[in-house]
RNA sequence: GGCCCGUUGGUCAAGUGGUUAAGACACCGCCCUUUCACGGCGGUAACACGAGUUCGAGUCUCGUACGGGUCACCA
């Protein structure tokens, strides 16, 4: 990489503007915990009227998966976490795929190891020998040898083409202090750092070279990130200081968790964002619920559009500790978003459910919709509700009896042999029509409107629990499927 | 094991030295009601433990326990 190229680079970086990245790698979809991350990042900078970078970080080769980006892409829209800046839409700071930055990082390992910074090391991948034991554990802490070469020895090495890598040199004393917006200050001894790796001996450069450099370059003011490099975050500050570079405000969030111990892991069959999705979740529902875990947004509203979240957001609500994820809270959000929808945008949603469950023709789907709306959690939901218009199941004598309707088997039947010709005789089918003409048959009957009601919605459903009433299916299976399951109640209760 | 971090009801969490320790989910009860839901009202339930500082501690300090993270040529 040239030298005119470079200084392009660091001409270009935008100052007096937040600007936050989301920086994922390409290894298929989205965790819950990465989808708060960008969420928060996004938040920060749309909250602050700045911008959200999307940044590729696909240095390892081994861990590349086709198609990878595009689903982070998808997802990323589905969310409503659009970027200002990114591989697909450009940017004053590109490219926005590390591998295509790849002449960058050389280049500033050059100069770090200049400044002192850094050195070549040629121990190979198994340098096991170079490494410290201690009793119980063997910890891999690289001892540094390569850092004590000659130049000399290093021309040989070189001119040999012995094959290396360039490490980060820790100062072997002293203490490094970084501030966290979460954590606070937080102070480690050197001593504990390793020489850790910049330069792979591909010529890549590890996460931790590239985020930094990338970082600074593409003038990042709000690093948003797990936790887990919340001990790798005083190498960066070394870093940021041997450059002289400004150092971004951290915000390293905890772990989004499955229970008490476990962090959320495909590996355990916890959910990712597009599995969510595929159960039957609204995507508005899981980024409400998600952004929740682990941030307070201090007041009493928990129901926020993106929008919403926007206005109230404040990095100050974000919690130290873990938070579990929880699949009850999850649903409250959904089934809220759920009936929240208006009739006309939940039946399409509903409708490849509804067609799934009821295959009787010419049975109105959608006056079967907004009776299951209010009963949801997520979507498949709808099947078991549904059942009992393709057929009617078999069922107990026993649900006729319902101390609240007063209703007994008994009195059920009468009231069914009262209902029929009543229903027969009815040319309205309607709503409106069966509504009047059963509850006026209660009236003339001196009885509660329950006592007709409970044995009627037993005997077209045969089920204790149904969406809707009595009257509502009725409508629904039609006057002549109503007449046939009448007869059916009456024959069992006879 | 070293280093770093965390710990308020089952869960998410408010709380920043003086509160009857919010609110939400879940659970339970009541009401509404042609079932079940929805909705409304109410209830059970928490400051990990031990010292210390202080007139006073969930809030500050230290220790203990438990949990998490990290110690890769992965990010």
């Amino acid at each position: 990489m040239d030298m005119t190229t470079i200084s392009r680079l660091e001409a270009a970086i935008p100052k007096g503007e937040v600007r936050t990245r989301f920086a994922p790698s390409p290894t298929g979809y989205m965790h819950v915990g990465n989808l708060r991350t960008a969420l928060y990042t996004w938040l920060i900078a749309k909250k602050n009227g700045g911008k959200f970078i999307l940044r590729i970080e696909d240095t390892d080769q081994e861990r590349l998966i086709e198609g990878a980006v595009e689903i982070i892409y998808a997802t990323l829209h589905k969310c409503g976490l659009t970027w200002d800046e990114g591989p697909d839409v450009g940017g004053p700071v590109g490219p926005y795929i590390q591998t295509e930055r790849r002449g960058i990082y050389g280049h500033y390992a050059e100069l770090l190891m200049e400044k002192g910074g850094a050195y070549r090391c040629f121990c190979g991948k198994d340098h096991a020998e170079a490494t410290e034991e201690t009793e119980e554990k063997v910890i891999a802490k690289y001892d540094g040898r390569c850092s004590r070469l000659t130049s000399g020895e290093i021309d040989e090495k070189l001119a040999a083409g012995v094959p290396y890598v360039i490490r980060q040199l820790i100062p072997r004393s002293g203490s490094t202090t970084f501030k966290d917006a979460i954590f606070g200050e937080i102070t480690v001894e050197n001593e504990t750092l390793d020489d850790n790796v910049l330069i792979k001996s591909d010529g890549l450069p590890t996460y931790n070279f590239a985020n930094v450099i990338d970082d600074h370059l593409m003038g990042i003011t709000h690093v948003v990130r797990g936790s887990e490099y919340l001990s790798s975050a005083p190498k960066y500050n070394l870093l940021y200081e041997a450059f002289g570079w400004e150092i971004p405000t951290y915000i390293h969030c905890s772990p989004v968790m499955r229970d008490a111990s476990h962090k959320m892991s495909k590996r355990h069959g916890d959910p990712s964002y597009e599995d969510l999705l595929a159960q039957g979740y609204l995507s508005e529902a899981v980024v409400n619920y998600v952004a929740l875990l682990g941030w307070s947004p201090g007041g009493e509203e928990e129901m926020f559009t993106l929008e919403g979240l926007v206005e109230v957001f404040d990095i100050k609500g974000i919690s130290k500790s873990p938070a579990i994820f929880d699949r009850d809270k999850l649903n409250y959000f959904n089934s809220t978003y759920i009936k929240a929808l208006s009739p006309e945008a939940f039946y399409p949603m509903a409708e490849s459910y509804l067609k799934e469950g009821i295959k009787t023709p010419g049975l109105d789907l959608s006056l079967v919709a907004p009776l299951v709306q209010t009963r949801l959690d997520v979507l498949p939901d709808i099947l078991p509700l549904v059942d009992f218009f393709d057929v009617l199941p078999p069922y107990s004598n026993e649900l006729y009896v319902h101390k609240k309707m007063k209703t007994d088997e008994e009195n059920s039947l009468e009231a069914l042999q009262l209902t029929l010709p009543v229903l027969e005789a009815l040319e309205d089918w309607s709503f409106e029509g069966i509504h009047d003409a059963l509850m006026s048959l209660a009236a003339s009957l001196e009885l509660k409107n329950g006592r007709i009601m409970w044995p009627l919605r037993v005997a077209v459903s045969g089920k204790p629990a149904t969406p809707g009433g009595a009257v509502e299916l009725c409508q629904i299976l039609g006057k002549g499927e109503t007449l046939r399951r009448i007869a059916v109640g009456i024959a069992q209760l006879s």
